[in-house]
DNA sequence: AAGCTTCTGTTAGAGGTTCTAACAACAGTG
DNA sequence: CACTGTTGTTAGAACCTCTAACAGAAGCTT
């Protein structure tokens, strides 16, 4: 029984609001602007204070994207809960990602986008990645009416990260998951911006391609 | 006329020189490791020699993300005129972006993954941005047979990104474009590590269900 | 050829970062 | 009350970007 100490929630509190301004930073100038000694000049205490509650940045930013894993795995699950009728699912989650990304896209960046050099994935973090997986392999798998074979090898796209699905569910997870990541690091990163097209249109188009794969 | 005077030959040697240095650093250690003084140490030069060269950090990571943009799209524009036959060159494009993508991916990522803070497009990298849209859209525009109406509305996806294109193309062009990038960025930053599936049949099933958009 | 100008390299230094080491002060426990 | 462990402090090494002031070489002009 792990009782906890003022000690341990002391601890707790302040890693808790280094995590928090630490995401201001990040916010403001990217995760490369993110500074261990800026964080705890902002919480009024002096540089080095901070290395009691983390190993270095790299443990810092670790826990940052393992806590953004978790998020994005939350709000997956969220929307797909949320959407009762098992056809519009794949739809309500595909913009769930998508609003979540646009809410925090440095956190949905750190995630998936480029990899941060001394980063090592926890095990939380192979933890919430399969959550968020099985909440794909889910929603589809709902829609798993028996419709003849997948134009794929049976077996191509098996694997550990699906036990016990069928060949079209995970097809279509993996499309959902590669389209709908392309579009949306794409638009958060700023990318369609000048071309002067309408992103909803687009965006919309391409979950509606979903049903057909 | 410029004539190159001895010196800006010269000059522009050493230009090559760091920027070849710094692609290397980068492929060690991420674009956040790129360090002008470490440059210029391996170049057996001291330290603010090389501000004679490039104004700043800033300065050289601009001129290195779009001299990676115009590879990107010389890569493109490559792959599509080896392959002759109209109906097979989406999938050989696409192929050619994915080999270039592993053979360079930092070079993909300063591109098209998560922006670097102090990075301005300058007009060389909207115009290899243009040419890269280009080789897409002209790709697409083969195969651009009367064949109804697209389900968007029809100029949805229009803007000058796309002079005089048809909507299908468009629509086209854009689907391959987030849906090639989205595999490839995860594919690069290792996101499909672990999980056991084939990358190869997955992208093969992609590319094949661009025909059908 | 001589002199002037421009460019290129140097060192010094300010201010930022990460992170370690040594020390002081506090909280909780026997 | 004393002891232990935790938390904060400052000092400092090693790195970074970038500016300033200066030395020397290269090229152009007269």
């Amino acid at each position: 029984m792990p009782t906890t100490t003022p000690r341990d929630r002391y601890r707790e509190q302040v890693r808790t609001e280094a995590k928090s301004i630490a995401w201001e930073q990040i916010g403001a100038s990217g995760a490369s602007g993110l500074s261990l000694n800026a964080i705890a000049k902002q919480m009024g205490v002096s540089g080095p204070a901070l290395y009691r509650y983390f190993a270095g940045r790299d443990e810092l930013m670790t826990e940052l994207i393992s806590d953004a894993y978790t998020d994005i795995a939350a709000a997956l699950r969220a929307a797909a809960v949320r959407e009762k009728d098992d056809r519009k699912r794949p739809a309500a989650v595909a913009n769930g990602l998508r609003t979540w990304a646009k809410r925090n896209p440095h956190r949905y960046l750190l995630v998936w986008g480029t990899p941060v050099p001394g980063y090592e994935a926890p095990q939380t973090t192979t933890d919430a990645a399969r959550k968020a997986m099985a909440v794909l392999l889910e929603t589809f798998a709902a829609l798993d009416v028996a419709k003849g074979r997948d134009a794929l090898q049976d077996d191509a796209l098996s694997g550990e990260w699906a036990p016990g699905t069928s060949p079209r569910t995970r097809r279509r997870a993996l499309a959902f998951w590669t389209r709908v990541h392309g579009f949306v690091s794409l638009e958060i990163c700023g990318h369609f911006n000048g071309m002067g097209f309408d992103p909803d249109a687009l965006f919309a188009a391409e979950v509606g391609t979903l049903h057909e794969v």
